[in-house]
RNA sequence: GUGGGUAUGGCCUAGUUGGCUAAGGCGUCAGAUUGUGGCUCUGAAGAUCGUGGGUUCGAGUCCCAUUACCCACCCCA
């Protein structure tokens, strides 16, 4: 028989069993977080009518989409959960109390050109609040605090989550009459970080045709820095002048209003003028999120306020706030700069119980024991050598190795050793899984991600 | 979609101005006497040098094509 080469497609991410466990506490982290804060579970299919998926049509989605027929069927894949989500509320429009809160955790799928860091199958971690014809701000100002309550989650602190409002930026462009190519200016701009203030200048006026002096007010109004009072007492400076404007800084004064009392530090929240987001649906607040240690990494959570989800499936108008976090990148990233935690129990048991009598039923019952104990134990059924026995304890990664042999089972114990120490005790099952217990449980305890 | 780069055993690499059976490390597997792994030592398996064609007495090494991958841009998580 021909053997076909095993490979894994560029863009997929496939991970060895301690970085998956690691990866696993990761979204355990966000679901408990999300969870908290009254947000229920939804899980959609991957894969859903094209005419679904492309209902906004054009652009780079229809270039991206992966779309394929089975029969008849148009189908596709989904390319994020945004729009599978807005064909959810539309078909259960009637069942679902609003506002509606759901997140979901979920692969999606985009045939664009991979990179490092860059996939075409990746994890989004994402919640949503759906209103029905209202929505309030006050939802917009909670968001932040759960991205805090995730990121500490995580292990981390330092990072800041950067918030602005798109009323803004598009009542500032109105005054200077440029509001048609606002969605231009607004990527440009949102590159300043990466290309800097001349390049920006340089493509306002030569690419999207603005004057000298349109730049020259643009970088100027985004160079607006400081404390978070400080940009919103410049910002006053603007009002008056377009109601869209006045409208944006209301919204976004109280965001930063109530950041204090949903226990938001000042530390970890900035005004940020250049945050736009490339998405054309928002409309309102967009928020950004980066490790201030590790700003090549760019935005690990971005959304913002969106007026009309479900506009294309459904005549409802459904305003909506929501986040994603692209959990893969993050993940990869984190891992190629040896971020993550490596005292983070990576071994898919706690306990690995050697059987070394010729019976296994002592060993069978001395495992389901532990496992009562509540521990995670494996049995280990070869029949090899003990020497052998030991090496896949280690190659496991299990922390503590239980023996279990004549002596052992004449005095109604068993042998614990612990991988690490090297240190091995007689206990009774139940002192075992109690011993085990603890140590596993210390463990857990620390962070995913370590900060350097 | 646009531009650039790279392709040598599972992984990382060496391979000199083209010249005898393609080298090393990691990993894998088997040993180094009986219930103790991680270290060390010994040995073994494993490569038609991405694929196809060309130049040459002779090509992993040069040329062409093709495919895959990587990087940057676009766009985005």
């Amino acid at each position: 028989m021909e053997i076909i080469k095993p490979r894994t497609l560029s863009g997929f991410m496939e991970l060895l069993p301690e970085k998956q466990l690691k990866f696993d506490k990761m979204v355990e982290i966000l679901r408990r977080t999300y969870a908290s804060y009254g947000f229920a579970p939804l899980d959609t299919p991957v894969i859903e009518d094209a005419q679904i998926l492309l209902a906004k049509g054009g652009g780079e989605t229809e270039k991206q989409i992966y779309r394929f027929t089975k029969g008849d069927s148009d189908l596709a894949l989904r390319f994020d959960l945004t729009v599978p989500l807005a064909k959810y509320v539309a078909l259960h429009y009637n069942e679902l109390a609003f506002p509606f809160r759901r997140f979901q955790i979920s692969k999606v799928y985009r045939g664009e050109r991979a990179q490092r860091g860059r996939f075409r199958e990746f994890y989004q971690a994402d919640i949503d609040i759906i209103g029905d014809g209202k929505l309030d701000i006050l939802n917009e100002a909670e968001i932040p605090a759960i991205i805090y309550k995730v990121f500490r989650g995580f292990g981390l602190s330092r990072f800041q989550i950067r918030v602005n409002n798109r009323k803004i930026l598009n009542g500032f462009y109105a005054m200077l009459g440029l509001s048609g190519q606002s969605g231009d200016i607004m990527r440009t701009v949102d590159k300043l970080d990466k290309i800097g203030a001349d390049k920006v200048k340089a493509i306002l006026v030569e690419d999207i045709g603005l004057t000298e002096a349109q730049a020259d007010e643009i970088l100027k109004f985004i160079a607006i820095r400081g404390t978070n009072a400080q940009v919103l007492a410049a910002l006053e400076g603007y009002t008056g002048r377009e109601e869209l404007f006045d409208q944006g800084l209301a919204e976004l004064k109280a965001v930063t209003a109530n950041l204090a009392a949903f226990g938001v530090p000042e530390g970890n929240f900035a005004v940020d003028l250049t945050i736009a987001r490339g998405l054309d649906y928002y409309t309102g607040t967009v928020y950004e999120t980066n490790l201030l240690d590790h700003p090549e990494i760019g935005s690990v959570c971005s959304g913002g306020r969106y007026d009309n989800l479900a506009g294309y499936y459904i005549e409802k108008q459904l305003p909506g706030v929501g986040i994603s976090i692209g959990l893969t990148r993050l993940f990869y990233v984190l891992d190629e700069q040896g971020l993550l935690n490596p005292e983070l129990p990576g071994a898919p048991a706690d306990a690995l119980v050697l059987p070394m009598t010729a019976d296994p039923a002592p060993a069978i019952a001395l495992a389901e024991q532990l496992r009562a104990g509540g521990i995670r134990v494996q049995l280990y059924c070869e029949q090899k050598k003990f020497k052998q026995k030991m090496a896949y304890a280690d190659k496991l990664g299990v922390p503590f190795a239980v023996l279990l042999g004549e002596d052992e089972i004449a005095e109604g114990k068993c042998s614990v050793k612990n991988m690490k120490s090297g240190a091995q005790e007689k206990l009774t099952p139940a002192e075992a899984a109690a011993a085990i217990r603890k140590a596993v449980q210390e463990a857990e305890n620390c962070a995913v991600i370590l900060e350097k």
